[in-house]
DNA sequence: TAAAGCATGTAAGAGGTTACATGATTGG
DNA sequence: CCAATCATGTAACCTCTTACATGCTTTA
C-alpha cells in the first residue's frame, strides 16, 4: 500500500524521504509517520524498484527505475479486491492518470458497484434496525443513517467521474 | 479500540462471540474478524472485565462485570488524544447515550472543531494546489475537493447533533 | 545563538487480518 | 442428506505507529 503510494510519487520525478512523506499527507487521506516512511524506502531500494543518489545535504534523493515502474504498472492494473479499503482506493484514484482512459472508466465503475451493493445492505440494516421492537439507540441510528448518506455521496460523486471521462473520451 | 467497541455493547445485555461480530458489523463501519475478535473476549475476560457463561450449544454468552463498567466508563468519558481516527469517535458516538447530557454535547464539539481546523488546512493545501505552476494532476485535485466536500458535510451533520442535544436539553 | 523546521533512521509494539482447524445446527 | 450458516479458536503475518536517537540548516 504505502510501497504502492511511494512509486507512484516517484513517477513523476526523483524525491526524498521527508518531500515523500509530505506530498503524501498533502493528499489529505494519509498522513503516514516517518517510521512507516523510511523502511518503505529501504524496501523498494532492496527489491530494485527504486535507486537513492545523494542530494543536497543529508538528503537522499530516490528515483524510480525501469523494474519499479513495472512494478508500479501492475499494481495500479491489478484488479481490486473485494476488500478493497478506502485508502487503497483513493491511492489508485490518486494515480489514475497513469492508466489508459478505458481502464480508468472500469475501475470507477467497479467502485460505484461495490459502493452501491454496500449501500443496499446498510439500508436493509437500517430499516430493520429502525422497527419499534428493536428500539436502536438513537446515536447508533444517527451513525448509520449519515454513514448512509456519505456513500450515497461518494456515489455520485463516482458518476461525475465517470460522465467527465466519458465527455474527455467524445471530445 | 475492539475492546471498548465490546464492553459497550455487552453493556446493555451478554452477548457472544459470533453475536457481538454481527453487532458490530451492522453499525456499518467496522467488519471486525473472527481473529481479533475472540483474543479480545479473551484479554477482557483475563482482565476481568467480563465473564463467560456457558449458554445453548457451543455459544458463550459474556457478560460486562463490574469492573468492565468501570473501565468502559473510564474510557467513554477520557478526552480523545488529537489523533482519534474516524474509527474510535465513531465507536465513541455509537455509545454516547451511556454519557450525561452534557458531556455528549463537549464530545461532540470537539470532533466538531477538530473537523473544522482540519477542514482549513485542507483548503489551504487545494488553494496552493490549484495554481497553476504546480498544475496538480486532476485526480488527485478531484479528491481533495471530494474530501473538503465530505468534511463540510460531517461538519454540519455535528452541528445538526449538538443543536438536537440542546432541544432535548430545554425541553 | 537558540528555536523551529529539515532530515534520516531503528526498535518495540499496537492492532488488526488471513488462513487454517474443528465441529454443531438448521433448512431445503 | 447436503449445504449454508452458526460457532469457537489458534498461528503466522502485515502494516503502520510511537518513541527514541541523531544531527543539520535556516531565521528571528
Amino acid at each position: 500500500m504505502l510501497d504502492f503510494a511511494v512509486l507512484g510519487l516517484l513517477m513523476e520525478r526523483p524525491r526524498h524521504g521527508y518531500e515523500l512523506k509530505r506530498a503524501l499527507g498533502e493528499l489529505g487521506f494519509w498522513r503516514v509517520s516517518f517510521g512507516s516512511m523510511y523502511p518503505s524506502l529501504r524496501r523498494l531500494e532492496k527489491r530494485g524498484a527504486i535507486e537513492a543518489t545523494t542530494g543536497t545535504g543529508r538528503r537522499k534523493s530516490y528515483a524510480i527505475t525501469e523494474a519499479g515502474r513495472a512494478t508500479f504498472a501492475a499494481l495500479l492494473a491489478a484488479d481490486p479486491d473485494a476488500n478493497e479499503t478506502d485508502r487503497a482506493f483513493q491511492v489508485r484514484l490518486a494515480f489514475l492518470g497513469h492508466l489508459p482512459q478505458e481502464q480508468r472508466v472500469k475501475i470507477l465503475e467497479e467502485r460505484r458497484n461495490r459502493l452501491s451493493s454496500q449501500l443496499k445492505t446498510a439500508r436493509e440494516t437500517l430499516v430493520d434496525a429502525r422497527t419499534a421492537s428493536k428500539n436502536t439507540d438513537r446515536y447508533r441510528l444517527a451513525l448509520m443513517e449519515h454513514a448512509m448518506r456519505s456513500t450515497e455521496a461518494d456515489i455520485s460523486w463516482l458518476d461525475g467521474l465517470v460522465a467527465s471521462e466519458r465527455r474527455t473520451a467524445t471530445a
